[in-house]
RNA sequence: GGUCCUAUGGAGAAGUGGCUUAACUCAUCGCCCUCUCAAGGCGACAUUCACGGGUUCGAAUCCCGUUGGGAUCACCA
């Protein structure tokens, strides 16, 4: 007759200890009443996925709110997935975005006394448990190969029962203590199951910080604890550690809930005091295919990836506030009041959390973005640029670097005053902004059709861009350089103001704001740009043909004399292909200029250092 | 398919039986301001809370059903 005792000294001849040592060694937490011990708990499968940023903030907050210890065990009992350095790169990227573990595994070193916090150097204490839940007939050794498996479950599946491991099709569950010991004597292979005693028919009530109590059929599966590698599975690993490490608080994603049951009754057969636990709703988004939503996959979705904000240029903080939106309802209206500082004085509530899957809203996210990065004056959101672009964005460090004054300056536009501009949310697509100051990108921004306002024919432009050509001086002055542009404004019949345009719209060509825009989009390829004075002063245009404001080189001069309707001069295909009814393929588009207009810039850019400093913004 | 969760506008949501002719934020649109672009100010945007029943003097709020969405059913976590 061959006990269990025995049983257990045969698969672990070298396991001595008991769990009461593991008790002594791990003793409970002297903390203050209230405490919360949270963990963050990833596989080192990849880079750190923004749901898990999500769930590690909120484990963060709740333990920094509490007092208590936030800390961070690797969970790499599964070394077919595991990718080797990730676990690494997760620490960093938690700490990139400010959450840092009080305690645990912290990349290239572990803190505190609850260790080791890696699970593949936890065998041994896995070992101890299974030994013990092996000797009280609670877990036993199961023989059967992936083919047994997939016969149950296409028998299961034929007699449309429930698939698994569970009562009458537990066959190792039935085999004596003799069979079993013969076996693993022989060498077979084999893992460990826990031995159920639940019923699938019967109910338990469980409490979820997030969704309150609700009820879930009882775990009848004998789940495997124990792998034939000789590490846990999850779901036993998950006991033993947030048991031994004195987690209060388990903080996980939703995919959780319907293993709640298992965990629950691992709990209870073990004698241990089952934490509280809390899961957290899924980031989704709308799949393009099926219109339906779907978890952020970090396969199709750029987003799910926290490194694509980093290198996109998104500051951490921003993510981290739209994740507190999603993660309490009531956050926003409290960092609006709060004028978006000292987030960190925010009182986490799970409580205020919604229990559906939020969509990722990247408007949302550029909105507190674009909050953000306004707080900054212009050094120090031209070092923040400046740090980006070293990092990831060589286009950009080249720009800056070209002339860092000049960068400060162009971010400068309407910054530092009452109501600064909110232009940027993000360094990563700064140079599609304001690519047209720097003469190597020009190209690029002209290379779509420029959306010129469709009421004016090409002579309206013409004449407009002629006259400005010659007579708008570039100024520092906003004033005198406005006053300029409505002389000029006024006597080519544009309204000089709203008022008189909106009153008499049929008496004038159009308002000194058409005027401005056809300017606008002449020198920056958009419709919306800075502060068009500052632009002008910046881009040095003052210096060269003796005041006017624009070059026209050689195919300028030619194509202005040259009849509009005439054939293709240089080869350029038609860019107003927008206008067809007035223009069709007619060819104004010369040498990569549209309009025919070379910004020859060249000599602006060879002459501007002198003249950078002391620009004026003159809003008031 | 079984089980669990869930359902308020384009998005995030407040709302827990009468205070709601449904807060607030983002987005969108309009107006105002203005000397352009912004910024700012103001306003519009769910006569209705997935649908159908019921309970009630009264329901977005409670109950039942239907439908939709999500999660999960491994020697993965």
């Amino acid at each position: 007759m061959i006990t269990n005792k025995q049983l257990a000294d045969l698969i672990f001849p070298d396991v001595t200890e008991t769990i009461d040592d593991l008790e002594k060694r791990y003793p409970l937490r002297d903390l203050p009443e209230g405490a919360q011990v949270t963990r963050f708990a990833p596989s080192p499968t990849g880079f750190l996925h923004t749901g898990s940023l999500f769930t590690s903030l909120v484990c963060r907050k709740v333990a920094s709110q509490s007092k208590g210890v936030f800390y961070v065990r690797l969970e790499d009992t599964d070394t077919k997935r595991e990718i080797a350095g990730s676990g690494e790169q997760l620490l960093d990227q938690l700490h990139v975005f400010g959450i840092d573990p009080d305690e645990g595994y912290l990349g290239n070193h572990e803190k505190g006394n609850y260790g080791p916090y890696v699970q593949s150097k936890r065998a041994h204490i896995y070992k101890i448990v299974i030994k013990h839940l092996l000797e009280e007939g609670k877990a036993y050794p199961c023989f059967c190969t992936s083919n047994d498996l997939e016969e149950l479950r296409k028998e299961q599946e034929a007699k449309k029962l429930n698939p698994g491991y569970y009562g009458e099709f537990a066959k190792c569950r039935n085999l004596s203590n003799e069979e079993k010991y013969e076996k693993i004597k022989n060498g077979e292979h084999f893992v460990i199951r826990f031995k159920s005693d639940g019923n699938h028919e019967n109910k338990i009530k469980v409490s979820d910080l997030v969704r309150g109590e609700f009820e879930i059929a009882e775990n009848d599966q004998d789940i495997v604890i124990y792998k034939s590698d000789g590490l846990p599975t999850y779901h036993f690993a998950h006991a033993v550690d947030d048991h031994f490490m004195r987690t209060t608080t388990v903080i996980r994603g939703e995919e959780w809930v319907a293993s709640l049951p298992i965990h629950v009754q691992l709990f209870r057969a073990l004698g241990w005091k089952a934490p509280k636990y809390a899961h957290l709703p899924v980031i989704m988004k709308v799949d393009e295919e099926t219109g339906n939503k779907r978890k952020l996959s970090k396969r199709k979705d750029r987003e799910a990836a926290c490194s694509y904000f980093i290198e996109d240029g998104y500051l951490p903080q921003s993510l981290i506030m739209y994740l507190m939106t999603i993660a309490n309802s009531n956050f926003e209206e409290w960092i609006l009041a709060n004028k978006f500082e000292h987030m960190e004085d925010f009182t986490f509530s799970f409580k205020k959390m919604s229990l559906e899957g939020a969509l990722f809203d990247m408007g949302k996210l550029n909105f507190f973005a674009r909050e953000l990065l306004v707080k900054y004056n212009k050094d120090e959101f031209t070092s923040l640029a400046y740090d980006y672009a070293k990092k990831y964005n060589p286009e950009l460090q080249k720009a800056i670097e070209f002339d860092k004054e000049l960068f400060a300056n162009i971010m400068n536009i309407d910054r530092e005053k009452a109501n600064p501009r909110k232009d940027y949310e993000k360094f990563g697509n700064i140079l599609d902004i304001i690519g047209f100051f720097y003469k190597d990108r020009y190209n690029e921004v002209i290379k779509e059709p420029l959306p010129f306002n469709e009421k004016f024919s090409k002579e309206d432009l013409i004449e407009a861009l002629t006259a400005i050509k010659n007579e708008l001086k570039t100024n520092t002055d906003e004033q005198i350089w406005f006053n300029d542009l409505k002389e000029i404004g006024t006597r080519l019949n544009y309204a000089a103001n709203n008022k008189d345009y909106k009153a008499n719209p049929e008496a004038y060509k159009g308002n000194i704001g058409d005027l401005a825009e056809i300017l606008r989009i002449t020198l920056t390829g958009r419709k919306n740009a800075p502060n068009l004075c500052v632009v002008m002063y910046l881009l040095g245009l003052e210096e060269t043909h003796s005041g006017s404001i624009i070059t026209p080189a050689g195919p300028m001069e030619k194509w202005l004399n040259s009849s509009p309707s005439q054939g293709d001069i240089h080869g350029f295909e038609s860019r107003w292909d927008h206008q067809a009814e007035l223009y069709t393929n007619t060819p104004i588009y010369c040498d990569g200029r549209l309009f025919g207009i070379t910004l020859d810039l060249k000599p602006f850019f060879e002459r501007r250092r002198a003249r950078l400093t002391n620009v004026k913004n003159h809003s008031k």
